[in-house]
RNA sequence: GGGUAGUUGUCCGAGUGGCUAAAGGAGACAGACUGUAAAUCUGUUAGCGUCAGCUUACGGUGGUUCGAAUCCAUCACUGCCCA
């Protein structure tokens, strides 16, 4: 399959400038994408380009990340219902170290190899920041008109509610990205998520104003669940690529959860399995639908592919004694063993002796911090949301004792058929 | 600069002196059913609480009033029209 004929039944293609797919079969090409340093981690809805780059080095071409550190100053209007706030510049560059940070998990960057298709990590903040504002609307102002620029979907939405002059500019600066880094280094082709259209455009644009070449690229669609929910959202927040922030067992999960509709696109979005073998995974899916094929093997691949075959397995090991309700072989778990699967399962502390007084069940939630308060906790327990070692409880003068231990030192609760917590007693 | 409309809880949106912690919807969380899915049904959804109640809330600040999201003044922000 050629490669841009891949990534569109991978549904990684949205947009494309006409002869773009031809150009990848032509020749290898260096292509960049950006990245916004909105955060100091990414999280998965970064995954999308991040599989794009790691596709095209695989492919043999050139990956190019870019990092927004002077994009990240102005903010980026697409797909923003209002004005956003700026960050602070020492926020923004501890952000794009982060981000450098994670990237060289997915690509290689090795400088130092001959090969041709090592990745390169940019800053816009080293073209843009010795370049004033004087000489920035003589050389690049001049080529755009204020009515193309009008005329963006991004713009447009934003007439009604109101724009700064500062985000309006934005598509110059980025579109000033790519010609830089197309006359610069030799970058002929842009991707991006579909929102960055109108931006990618005004680069395709300015360069061939001002240069006459001709520079490509696509744009992969914006992942939306079936339901259309937010992809990547959990009761808990984003999900993130770094374990300190989304444990490799609660990344696993996420995945795990995925309804059917949404898991046959993400197999082939979000993985790099063949497409062959993939058409014979969704046959087998829908023989044995309740079995989960899909979400089993999507957890598998990403849980693997961010952090660790180990991680994967431990992941694995915890949600089955987790998740099959069984008591005894939850019991039967020495500490070790215990604490080697609930690793990655917040885990909150409390001293023993109250436990050894006995405490009531909602002085226990609310003070272990697994119900945000003593109010909460009641409602959970009312709504029997509550478990304690898989067991339910709904009586809310309920009294916790020693006998709720296992291994003499921890208890198993759960707030909620997902939220598991294993309370340590020190 | 002038005129005018607006700013309500996570979001949308009703409310125009007490019955309003604020209708309705969306979203979110929880329960039931299932397959740790979807759909559906039910409950919850400002904070705290011994569920009696207390505290904070309708852009900011002051004021009128026994009492204000609701009236007045002023400031800020935004839209629209005129210059």
């Amino acid at each position: 399959m050629k490669f841009l004929e891949e990534l569109q039944w991978r549904g990684l293609v949205q947009d494309m400038i006409p002869g773009t797919d031809e150009q990848f079969e032509k020749e290898k090409m260096s292509a960049y994408i950006g990245f916004d340093p909105t955060s100091d981690s990414l999280h998965i809805g970064s995954l999308v380009p991040i599989i794009l780059l790691m596709h095209l080095q695989r492919r043999g071409h050139k990956p190019y990340a870019l990092v927004g550190g002077a994009t990240g100053m102005v903010g980026d209007p697409s797909g923003k219902s209002e004005e956003r706030n700026m960050l602070p510049l020492e926020q923004i560059e501890r952000n794009v170290d982060g981000i450098k940070k994670q990237l060289s998990k997915f690509l290689t960057f090795d400088s130092n190899s001959t090969s041709t298709s090592a990745a390169v990590m940019v800053n816009n903040i080293d073209w843009f920041k010795d370049f004033t504002f004087l000489n920035f609307i003589r050389d690049v102002g001049k080529f755009i008109t204020v009515n193309y620029m009008l005329s963006k979907d991004s713009v447009q939405k934003r007439l009604e509610s109101g724009m700064s002059f500062t985000e309006f500019t934005y598509q110059l600066v980025q579109g000033y990205d790519f010609y830089y880094l197309f006359t610069e280094m030799g970058v002929t082709c842009q991707m991006g998520g579909s929102d960055q259209w109108g931006n990618i455009v005004t680069g395709t644009e300015l360069i061939r104003k001002k240069n006459g070449g001709d520079a490509f690229a696509f744009t992969a669609p914006l992942i939306k669940k079936a339901d259309g929910g937010k992809f990547g959202k959990t009761e808990s927040g984003n999900v993130w690529l770094d374990r300190t922030k989304t444990s490799p067992y609660k990344f696993y999960q996420f995945w795990l959860n995925t309804s059917d509709e949404d898991a046959e696109r993400y197999i082939k979005i979000f993985t790099f399995i063949e497409p062959a073998d993939i058409e014979s995974l969704l046959q087998e899916h829908k023989q044995a639908e309740h079995l989960r094929l899909l979400q089993k093997r999507l957890a598998k691949e990403l849980t693997t592919m961010v952090h660790s075959e180990a991680d994967y397995d431990a992941a694995v090991q915890a949600s089955q004694i987790l998740f099959s309700n069984n008591l005894e072989a939850l019991k039967q778990l020495n500490e070790e063993q215990l604490l080697d699967i609930m690793d990655g399962v917040p885990s909150p502390e409390m001293s023993k002796e109250k436990i050894q007084e006995g405490i009531d069940l909602i002085s226990l939630l609310a003070e272990t911090a697994i119900a945000p308060s003593k109010g909460e906790a009641r409602k959970s327990v009312q709504a029997g949301a509550v478990q304690f070692n898989m067991t339910k409880i709904t009586d809310l003068e309920a009294q916790i004792n020693t006998s709720y231990l296992l291994n003499d030192k921890y208890i198993l609760i759960q707030n909620g058929k997902k939220n598991k917590y294993l309370l340590k007693l020190v």
